[in-house]
RNA sequence: GUGGGUGUAGCUCAGCUGGUUAGAGCGCCGGAUUGUGGAUCCGGAGGUCGCGGGUUCGAAACCCGUCAUCCACCCCA
């Protein structure tokens, strides 16, 4: 048997329409706050993501799928959706139209890492990109925007944390000060921090091992060196937070994965979720653009995992779709009659479904039950004599005879009735 | 990449320390007087016991390998 891609999962039809309510509420919301939706191709340039997300992260180093383009150019199937939107920006040169450039998109990402709850190779999210405003009223537009969807969803046990990442040049000022706190305690340090010192030295505040938390506990604080426009931007991000009544909780060690972020990032973790937590990530990369060959652009967003929203949501939130009308055609003329009644309810709009291995009335009416059919239409070969056919009420029982000649007007306003 | 758990019917699982034709519940199909569903009763279909070796008179069970899957580390949505 040929099986589906390890981490890779078919969503059946009994997720979907979970599905459908997370998309639409994430649509309706996005278009709410001014965002459109923009749809860029799931695979890219390797470049692209190297130069984006950069060199020394785990995803560029170990999580993407990059396989030869038949001309021999390295291709990468997108592990997040930001980078493919600023090439699109960038390439058709959106900033010389001075409308507000809001984006969103939806899609699969694909990343190469050992499937766990909530961590698949192809999986899927929801994004939102704004470019062109510095304001820090345009992170909190992003923050709200993603508050506010994941509310209106009703997800159990959110927080939101958030962090202040300032500019490259404050970070660098602040690095040689956490490296030297570092290599001072390396010995207390697990493995994978010991080699981070050199590499990324601010995730080890993001370690979650305990000993490392303790070790980095008294390390000095990049908030402290922070330069004043920095200090400024994140304070008046914090006040329109509050202002529009935002709930959030400050957390010096958030670290995003992705190199482009400066400024403000923001998690919003669950603690239904199991280890992998996080629900939806984003912050401000004003650098970004520009470093893949645009204009000077300040930019912020965020992005949502679809498959960790809907393991929290209850599957029987589903909306029934089940079809109105359950055409039982029995015998011989009767069953030719039911196909030709089928086909007519079908294209006076009403939703109609039978199934044609029954041969019986009982076990039609069986099927017609099991499908949660409102209405069973029952056509004999008595009733196609008579030129008419019995539209039974599933539930009350209570049935009515219509007229072949005029079967789609009169059931669907029997339909109107009910 | 590293650990640990689990692989028996479509689904959820049982199968005692190795013993004859591998089971249950749910689901599916059919029947219970002639053309009326759900409940009940009866019957039926459906399984290379993940795969490959080995031990044994005999393996679903024990051993080795392998694959798949789940959870965790790591990392992140």
């Amino acid at each position: 048997m040929i099986k589906g891609i390890k981490g890779v999962k078919d969503i059946l039809p009994e997720e979907t329409p979970r599905w459908r309510l997370i998309e639409e509420t994430a649509r309706r919301w996005a278009v709410l706050y001014g965002f459109h939706e923009i749809r860029v191709p799931i695979f890219e340039v390797t470049a692209l993501f190297a130069r984006s997300i950069g060199a020394s992260t785990d995803i560029v180093e170990k999580e993407m799928y990059t396989f030869q383009d038949r001309d021999g150019t390295s291709i990468t199937l997108r592990p997040e959706g930001t980078a493919g939107t600023v090439r699109a920006y960038i390439e058709h040169n959106r900033a010389a139209d001075p409308l507000p450039q809001k984006y969103f998109y939806t899609g699969p990402m694909f990343r190469h890492e050992r499937p766990q709850a909530g961590r698949l190779r192809q999986f899927h999210q929801f994004g939102v990109e704004s470019f062109g405003v510095a304001d820090p009223r345009a992170d909190v537009e992003v923050i709200a925007l993603l508050w506010r969807m994941l509310s209106d969803l009703k997800l159990p046990s959110m927080t939101l944390e958030i962090n202040n990442l300032g500019y490259a040049a404050d970070r660098e000022a602040y690095r040689p000060q956490l490296v030297a706190f570092l290599k001072q305690r390396e010995e207390t340090l697990c493995g994978n921090c010991r080699r981070r010192i050199d590499a990324n030295p601010l995730r080890v505040l993001d370690c979650k091992v305990p000993q490392c938390r303790a070790a980095t506990e008294a390390a000095p604080r990049l908030a402290d060196c922070l330069s004043e426009q920095a200090r400024a931007h994140f304070g008046s991000v914090l006040g329109e937070l509050e202002a529009i009544g935002i709930p959030y909780s400050l957390n010096h060690r958030l670290v995003r994965g992705l190199d482009y972020y400066c400024l403000t990032t923001f998690e919003v973790t669950s603690t239904s979720l199991g280890a992998q937590n996080a629900v939806g990530a984003g912050g401000r990369y004003d650098a970004l653009v520009e470093t893949l060959g645009g204009p000077v652009t300040p930019a912020v967003g965020f992005a949502v995992g679809v498959e960790r929203m809907a393991m929290m949501l209850p599957l029987a939130a589903s909306s029934s779709e089940s079809a109105s009308v359950y055409v039982a055609g029995f015998g011989d003329r009767g069953s030719a009659a039911g196909f030709s009644a089928l086909e007519e309810l079908r294209l006076a709009g009403i939703r109609a479904v039978t199934d044609f291995r029954s041969g019986s009335l009982k076990s039609h009416l069986r099927q017609a039950d099991r499908l949660r059919s409102q209405f069973a239409l029952i056509i004999g070969d008595d009733e196609v004599v008579k030129g008419s056919a019995i539209l039974r009420d599933m539930e009350t029982k209570v049935q009515q005879e219509v007229f072949l000649t005029s079967l789609s007007s009169q059931v669907s306003s029997l339909l109107r009735i009910s």
